[in-house]
DNA sequence: CTTGTCATGTAAGAGGTTACATGATTCG
DNA sequence: CGAATCATGTAACCTCTTACATGACAAG
């Protein structure tokens, strides 16, 4: 469970409960699960129960008590042989690139329009990341830290402007009456 | 399931037995499952009782039998359907990013390192690709079609190109003494 | 004489998602 | 008055992976 080392992370940060937890991950597209319930808050009990939190409840007036989740000494050693493990290579999952493969039975307009699409979808994606890079806090425990998360922003944004890039060059290939069909 | 309709679009181009398409998918890495039996040979009947497709077993001597299915009308149909569906957004899973957003505990030289031991990772399946890609045999119907295939083809190299960029350009700035710790 | 290929399939389980359940409070 | 937020947790289910099982033949 992958997911245990991104909580584990957060941790290392500073305490959260369940609920804050399944808020970043579920807004966050870096942490890309889908935030749900049932992982963050069996992962926590989990990692509670091998003493790598501990976990604090807070009564709270008017309000349900939160569980508030801090990491051990044993839980930073997880972290860290993690941190030094060997990196896993990047996923790219694009479902579309499979709906292009087989997509040479559309007519030219159908396939203008299935890129049209495709476009204007990676196009809200980037300008909502413009948006929300504001909003977005990051750890600034240190200089490096900082670098390193504007970096890691950037290498996501920098994915879909390829993305963007792309299927604008070939709409217009494939607009430029090469190919008959 | 996904994977039905990328099975679809491989019956679209020519009949394939399971054991076939186990082998491309778990070969390719545009097609990106694993390529288990489990889930191509459950597709298939699935396929099969749902007409999409027509089960032919050739008997072989001194080899197993092989099943080999066609695509019907139906399946056609299905696909069609998919190939104008909207269309998804790219998933970047990528864990080692998630990784570096917790790294700063780490020393500079283990820093290095890491980053190191991720850009030959990125670089080693990069000269893969680029050796595989004369391997690589897409169906050549119409000129469209081959166009697609080398520009997802493509596509997908220039997303390790990219991440090589970046983490090359990561590490060197980490290097600049900029940030001690 | 073990490993790999051909070719089918099943079993067990991890990983992940949506939806439900509770119950008080606040906002429009 | 309905919806959203806070906050926890469970149920049901889908997706996907690894590993196992068969059995003949070929190659190192």
């Amino acid at each position: 469970m992958d997911i245990q080392y991104a909580i584990l992370g957060f941790l290392s940060w500073r305490p959260f409960s369940g609920y804050d937890l399944k808020k970043i991950i579920s807004e966050s597209d870096l942490f890309y699960w889908s935030g749900n319930n049932n992982q963050i808050y069996k992962s926590l009990i989990d990692l509670h129960q091998t003493n790598q939190v501990t976990q604090q409840i807070l009564y709270q007036e008017n309000l349900p008590s939160r569980k508030v989740y801090t990491i051990t000494e044993k839980g930073i050693h997880t972290l860290r042989a993690w941190l030094l493990s060997h990196p896993e290579l990047p996923e790219f999952r694009n479902n579309f690139m499979i709906q292009l493969a087989w997509a040479d039975p559309l007519s030219k307009e159908e396939m203008d329009a299935l890129l049209g699409t495709y476009e204007e979808e990676i196009d809200v994606q980037l300008r909502m990341r413009l948006v929300q890079a504001q909003a977005q806090r990051a750890p600034q425990r240190t200089p490096r830290e900082s670098y390193l998360w504007a970096r890691i922003s950037e290498n996501m944004t920098a994915s879909y402007q390829h993305e963007l890039d792309w299927v604008r060059e070939v709409r217009k290939a494939l607009n430029e009456e090469k190919f008959m069909s």
